[in-house]
DNA sequence: CCTATATTTTGGAACGTTCCAAACGGAACA
DNA sequence: TGTTCCGTTTGGAACGTTCCAAAATATAGG
């Protein structure tokens, strides 16, 4: 006599609710919810029974009602970008690290690159209610970021957001960018080219970074930006567009290191050696970069560590909805490894 | 008046509702409900009036009403092992966009190779009531994966299930050993080792395809496997245990991607060079394995088309829950790159 | 043994939806 | 003018929890 249940319904799919684990411990339902939200207060004796009730039903507390009462859901949203840039992957297990110690259960939704998915990714995320959104490297509109974090704390991870709605977690971008030119200056390049990341998170400001390093060492006449993306593809095709160029730069800096590893390939292939011919550093210091057969100078973030400190601002905002926002903004530096020298002739 | 609230909670904190939407619309709450939910029978008046309201309070459904209600959410669950390793990476992206085309949300959650944080990935996917679990190289115990089938239809990716509970996708492990193991013995190698893939999925039936083939081309007694891991640090140790070998092999089989680049590593370390001295096979031909400066010979795993079949069983099973197992087993395809070449002297 | 107090236990009202049977209000028909 | 029918609209009962005030029971003190 199941209530409203389709006419054939397998019984198996009926999931045991609280009723039944109380029907069958014989106590009230009130008293086995004070034993899953494990409460105190329950005599030794109903304990046991419930929790022998629970066992051999294999009961398991209703996540979406419970949530609905409490009107939380104890859920951190993440929307990642692009779960095939491994910098991402250190996000992540910051994130998750940092989520469990302090009680949260982390959901992941991804936009793979594209705008709007990423934007039905953040939607439902919202749906479901979580208790806080971080965004990682998002490329959606402003006003999605406004939006969403009207409905719920936000925190945005790797882009700078210009209103006062969400906390952000970024690298410094300009100085990082900085790094990396001071280190190709040091070496004695001064044709040092830029591929950008094109709509890529922080990609903006690591160009601007790069033109202000190069103008603040006199550098500006070298300044050469040609337009990439922050994929393998992208890094392909700036290398391929700076090899049009004549005289060839010394040096060429990536926006990130899928970008300075499509750069390498397409600048082999043209004959080129790194780093006898051109010098080459990337940006993130991903794990792909420490690979040996790779070892690409490059810039470190700490994405654990900026995934722990995003769940923390998080945290802070659910605690207290409205307060100032929060920038923080961590140290980038360099790893000097094999794809960086001194140039070859001239000074 | 808000009724049970915290003395000092944010009015912004109370999100609309569906009565707010039809208070201001003037309609009762369940035509704001046939609305959102798509449904024909509301008059044009009523449905522009609704959707100015949804509008103007940025309205969103509450998913877990929703699905309290309805008895399903619309949501598929997915356990990814190792969100390090980029094959998953290309699953993610199939099972995403499979997703997608069929109407679910996708939602993920990872155990970072931790066996006690994969089970409590998937009991917090199941406390959400997710529709169905994808669970992509599951390191849990067979029990763990039973009493999840219990609950709720589950697909296993890459790992070989002996119960009749879950349905499962994976690669012919067994002919992918072969064909690596053959490609090796083509080239003339005859002492080939192996670096197994310690507790990953996949991982034994790999070494017993390893063995298999060995036996079938005459190679028995040059059987050798070492421990090793799915990740560089495995491929690192089995490779050092490999030198201490004497003779020491003229090729290693690596158990997938990651462990044969760390393998790669340590051998170029000791001053071994690939292929000429020594000839180096992966597993999985992840985009590491594609690099330029890798170039990995590899066995393809298809991991998007595996995705998306996954979700195609599981959109299967919730469609009728009890039916017989489905076991999806997918052709692995040897891929020639430049860490194989003929061995050095000797036949 | 009664009262006061502490400890357990309980039922019912939320939470924000969907679903359904029934009510409503014209239009068409007799 | 009353009936019938159809397209709209509606209120109330679920869904599976938590929360709370109040009831029941046990414990202690006199």
């Amino acid at each position: 006599m199941a209530p409203r249940g389709k006419p054939d319904e397998t019984p198996s799919q009926r999931r045991p609710t609280i009723h039944d684990v109380a029907r069958r411990a014989k106590v009230s339902k009130s008293l086995v919810s004070m034993v899953t939200r494990g409460e105190n207060g329950v005599s030794p004796a109903s304990r046991t029974a419930i929790l022998k009730a629970i066992e051999e039903l294999d009961y398991r507390p209703n996540l979406m009602a419970r949530s609905l009462v409490q009107r939380r859901s104890r859920i951190i949203g993440v929307m990642i970008s692009d779960l095939r840039n491994p910098f991402f992957g250190a996000v992540v297990a910051g994130i998750q690290e940092r989520a469990l110690e302090l009680g949260y259960q982390v959901l992941f939704n991804t936009g793979d690159r594209d705008v709007s998915r990423e934007e039905a990714a953040i939607e439902s995320l919202l749906q479901l209610r979580v208790d806080g959104l971080v965004l990682a490297s998002p490329r959606v509109d402003e006003a999605v970021l406004t939006r969403a974090a009207g409905a719920v704390p936000v925190v945005v991870l790797n882009r700078h957001t210009t209103g006062d709605e969400t906390d952000s977690v970024t690298n410094d971008n300009i100085s990082g960018a900085r790094l990396a030119v001071e280190h190709l200056a040091a070496l004695g390049h001064r044709r040092i080219a830029f591929i950008s990341g094109g709509s890529g998170a922080g990609a903006r400001i690591r160009t601007e970074g790069y033109r202000q390093a190069m103008e603040q060492l006199g550098l500006g006449e070298h300044i050469l930006v040609v337009e990439g993306a922050h994929t393998e593809d992208g890094g392909d095709r700036g290398a391929r567009a700076l090899l049009g160029t004549e005289p060839l730069p010394t040096a060429v800096f990536a926006s990130n290191d899928l970008c300075a590893i499509g750069a390498m390939n397409a600048l082999e292939e043209a004959g080129l050696r790194i780093p006898d011919d051109i010098s080459l550093i990337g940006y993130d210091n991903t794990s792909l970069a420490a690979l040996r057969h790779i070892s690409l100078t490059s810039i470190h973030q700490p994405g654990g560590e900026m995934g722990r400190s995003a769940v923390d601002r998080l945290a802070a905002r659910i605690a207290s909805f409205r307060t100032a926002p929060h920038h923080d903004v961590v140290a980038p530096s360099l790893v000097v490894r094999s794809t960086t020298a001194p140039p070859r002739h001239e000074g």
